[in-house]
RNA sequence: GCCUGAGUGGCGGAAUUGGCUUUACGCGCACGACUCAAAAUCGUGUGGUCUCACGACCAUGUGGGUUCGACUCCCACCUCAGGCACCA
């Protein structure tokens, strides 16, 4: 017998899965499909992390045993290639993203062959290929004819660092999301894609989904569906209303004044208003520190408030009231209607503001009937729950009662209209970078003329696509706002398609999203040169069974992707509403100091040294051993020799001498393991099934077995340890893959048990367990029981006072 | 502040339609076998306190509650992680 060689085995059977193909999936196939998705990583120069080989070999595992099972298993991988590492690389060395981004997926392939990952290469798609951006472009342009894709000037998130536009969902915490820095707020044209449009869809479509409660919630929160109204209030002396966004109408016999935000559009000029000169003077001012005030300073709490009067007053119809108006920094302008209504006896803003200048506090809300002091303190501001007062025809109602009763008034008296709002913002999608897909769209100062929108925005024809990225020498972001791109002249001046007069290309360049947005569509038909994808093909293998990600992509590709989903579905052009039935988020594998692993900490542990040290087969299933898929876990290097034991007792066990037939302990083990190891891999626990394998050998390792019962159980281990699996069965005389193989079926008589241990309890304690035949009665039971002498013993001739029995579970005497 | 999760041995973690004396499986540790010795391997043990021992009692973040019986259900609180946040 050899020595269990992992390096020796595993390669041999990578290099023969290869030859044989057997992972590739037959569009053709009449067996049931399964689409397994794990998120396609960015090829970095780095190579596979732990998060990528986290979701990897779960996907693996699971696609192996559908495999088994009879299904027609796609398991497909690409290559997010586009995205500022490789252009920050390229600005760096020189070094065209092109070819380091080559260098990069060259490497990764062979870390992912090394982990004998059972990937559909025929079907790799790469978002940096013209062929694939083309159509990336083509998808582009549907938004853009349906109206959902359009320009706008109006400030948005910039990244000094990264120098460009950000999206919303890239900003955390005030900071860009790839590199860190304190995002500003800049005034730029940029192209906008309508996911506000899907708002409802996006929130309606989540109900259906097996996803993660706690990844729906987040995702609806991020949507921020809030049904409100809108009040109009009339200036006086002035034809202008200001209109207000808010949930609480009931308190608005308390409003005492009124907010907007230093943007609002009243306050552009000083003549849309007609302010007088001296309060338009402090307004300018005021105008002027809130731009020089990040946006992360401004939204900060417990911030003191600051405001300047407009001399101008908003009226109250419902009681005449005269509510001065003020602009405000803590009124954000891209929040609801971007002007509140100040309630300061029921809101905590409000009323620091109106301590601030000394505005009326009102109460209009009581918790009880002796509620009836006046609120002086923040903490006396009450925001949820009680009784009105002060407040006309609405006294004495509750305030759920009062909301929908001043609601219906103030709609029917034509003040005000209900509304729907949401924290969701269109999504920025152009970004002042180089290595991104072109904006496929050329603007034409003649076509301009004609346009009634004075745009002159003109789509590049199909038959034009793909508009390649040119190669540039200087990829330096200018930092203007503008693309380096701009700066090509030859690209940029170009015909229009429409009038053949001359153009300019667009120069900005689609976010990272864009590739991301739809390749899970482009592994069906990934070598289409007509359609992005065939729609019959669509049919077959839409939509995703399974996908594999982080939870950080919660609120950015998950959200991305299913508007992008929903779109196409509307238009007609792919099968299926929602592209994900099943998400499957991974928890974070933290360094063994329980930091983030990061190379500046030195906590990095690669796939590749695991590899090197104990083999594909243990570092695979180490990782499923670890704990939990969805858990975040610390890194801890020393318990993978227990699985790396594990498989060296197994390479013994199944090299030994067998005889031939099988102890009734042997059957019966493999039996419960068929079955344990099926439902969770069904359930991605795969822990626990690596811990019921274990188990079973511990069972079985001194029972006499026959090659056949050996080869099952090779077969149950194939989707976790597949070269070592596939090694063994050969030895034991099988000629082909364990792939082709079907899953064992169990035996459901052999898993029940006729022997059971009934545990024996006294009041709740449990005091012997004692062996009986299963399905056995009460008075039976009770016997038995009783015929234990530590039983005997802790009833000590106390009487027996009620018996609850549960058939072979247990038997509780209360005494 | 709001919304999610999670708190079980020295460590990673099992067990929740309430019920097989909490801690499966693995790591670590201790002792033993093999060996001249070591490694590897195999075997035994391993929550805490008290006890020579049989055994008793206490233990699933804390405090209550429901129940014959609670890691599991309910209430309050504490801690940690993730998300959101002057959102009207």
């Amino acid at each position: 017998m050899d020595r269990y060689n992992p390096k020796k085995i595993e390669a041999k059977w990578q290099k023969r899965w290869a030859k044989e193909q057997l992972f590739f999936a037959k569009d053709e196939s009449s067996k049931p499909k399964k689409y397994i998705l794990i998120e396609f990583p960015y090829p970095s120069g780095d190579g596979l992390h732990m998060g990528h080989m986290r979701s990897y070999v779960a996907g693996d595992a699971i696609s192996r045993y559908w495999r088994m099972r009879g299904y027609e298993v796609m398991y497909p991988i690409g290559w997010d290639a586009f995205g500022l590492p490789a252009e920050n690389y390229a600005i760096k060395h020189g070094v065209q993203p092109k070819v380091s981004t080559a260098k990069n997926i060259k490497h990764m392939h062979q870390q992912m062959d090394a982990l004998g990952l059972s990937f559909d290469w025929s079907r790799e798609v790469n978002t940096t290929d013209p062929e694939y951006y083309k159509w990336t472009q083509w998808l582009f342009l549907q938004f853009y004819k349906a109206g959902l894709a359009y320009e706008a000037t109006g400030l948005i998130n910039w990244c000094p660092k990264d120098k460009t536009g950000l999206a919303n969902e890239e900003v955390i915490d005030g900071k860009c999301e790839r590199c860190g820095t304190v995002v500003e707020k800049k005034e730029l044209r940029q192209w906008y894609l309508k996911i506000t449009a899907y708002a409802e869809k996006l929130i309606e479509g989540l109900k259906d989904l097996d996803w993660p409660e706690p990844v729906k919630i987040q995702q609806i929160n991020w949507i921020g569906k809030k049904e409100g109204i809108n009040i109009d209030y009339q200036i006086a002396d002035r034809p202008e209303k200001v209109t207000c966004f808010t949930t609480r109408p009931d308190t608005n016999f308390g409003a005492t004044f009124i907010v907007i935000g230093p943007e609002h559009p009243l306050l552009a000029r000083q003549s849309v208003l007609q302010i007088e000169d001296k309060h338009w003077q402090q307004i300018e001012n005021y105008k002027q520190k809130v731009a020089q005030t990040g946006e992360l300073e401004r939204t900060m709490e417990n911030r003191q408030k600051s405001g300047v009067f407009t001399g101008l007053y908003c009226v109250n119809n419902l009681n005449d009231y005269h509510m001065p108006l003020y602009v405000a920094d803590y009124v954000l302008g891209n929040v609801g209607t971007g002007a509140v209504i100040g309630v300061p006896g029921h809101d905590k803003r409000d009323f620091e503001f109106a301590k601030v200048f000394d505005l009326p506090v009102i109460r209009v809300v009581q918790k009880d009937k002796n509620d009836n002091d006046p609120i002086t303190e923040p903490d006396q501001v009450q925001e949820d729950e009680g009784i009105m007062v002060n407040s006309d025809f609405l006294d004495g109602m509750d305030i759920h009662t009062a909301t929908k009763e001043i609601s219906n008034h103030l709609v029917k008296k034509g003040w005000a209209q209900k509304t729907i709002s949401y924290k969701l913002r269109d999504w920025v999608f152009s970004r002042q970078r180089y290595w991104g897909e072109p904006i496929p769209l050329v603007h034409c100062e003649k076509c301009a003329l004609q346009d009634p929108s004075g745009r002159g925005t003109v789509a590049v024809p199909d038959e034009d696509l793909p508009v390649k990225l040119p190669e540039v020498d200087k990829y330096e972001p200018t930092g203007t706002g503008e693309s380096p791109l701009a700066a090509v002249e030859k690209w940029v001046n170009t015909k229009c398609p429409q009038c053949d007069g001359p153009a300019k290309r667009e120069t900005d360049t689609m976010p990272q999203w864009a590739g991301s947005s739809w390749y899970w569509l482009r592994y069906s038909d990934p070598h289409n040169k007509k359609v992005f994808a065939d729609k019959e093909k669509l049919a077959k293998w839409q939509p995703v069974d399974l996908y594999f990600g982080g939870m950080e992509h919660t609120t950015l590709h998950l959200l991305y992707s299913r508007f992008w989903n929903q779109f196409l579905y509307d238009q007609g052009l792919v099968t299926q509403p929602e592209p994900y039935l099943r998400r499957q988020p991974h928890g974070i594998i933290l360094g063994e100091d329980g930091e983030k692993m990061s190379k500046s900490r030195g906590n990095v542990v690669s796939p590749d040294a695991l590899i090197e040290k104990h083999g594909a087969d243990a570092a695979r299933m180490y990782q499923m051993f670890l704990g939990p898929h969805e858990a975040m876990i610390s890194w801890n290097d020393r318990g993978i020799v227990g699985v790396s034991r594990f498989l060296e007792k197994i390479w013994r066990w199944a090299n030994g001498p067998t005889q031939g037939t099988d102890s009734p302990t042997v059957t019966k083990a493999l039996n419960k393991l068929i079955k344990k190891v099926g439902e969770d891999i069904e359930g991605i626990q795969f822990n626990t099934a690596v811990a019921a394998m274990m188990d079973f050998y511990n069972q079985v390792k001194n029972e006499s077995v026959s090659p056949t019962l050996i080869k099952k159980f090779l077969q149950v281990l194939y989707p976790f340890a597949p070269h070592i699996a596939e090694e063994l069965n050969e030895v034991l005389g099988g000629k082909t893959s364990l792939q082709l193989e079907t899953w064992p079926e169990f035996d459901p008589a052999q898993i029940i048990d006729q022997q059971i241990k009934l545990v024996v309890q006294i009041n709740g304690k449990t005091r012997a367990v004692v062996e009986v035949v299963a399905d056995l009665g009460e008075a039976e039971a009770k016997t038995l029981a009783l015929a234990s002498a530590v039983v005997q013993k802790h009833l000590a001739g106390q009487s027996i006072r009620q018996v609850i029995y549960r058939p072979d579970r247990l038997i509780n005497l209360v005494v």
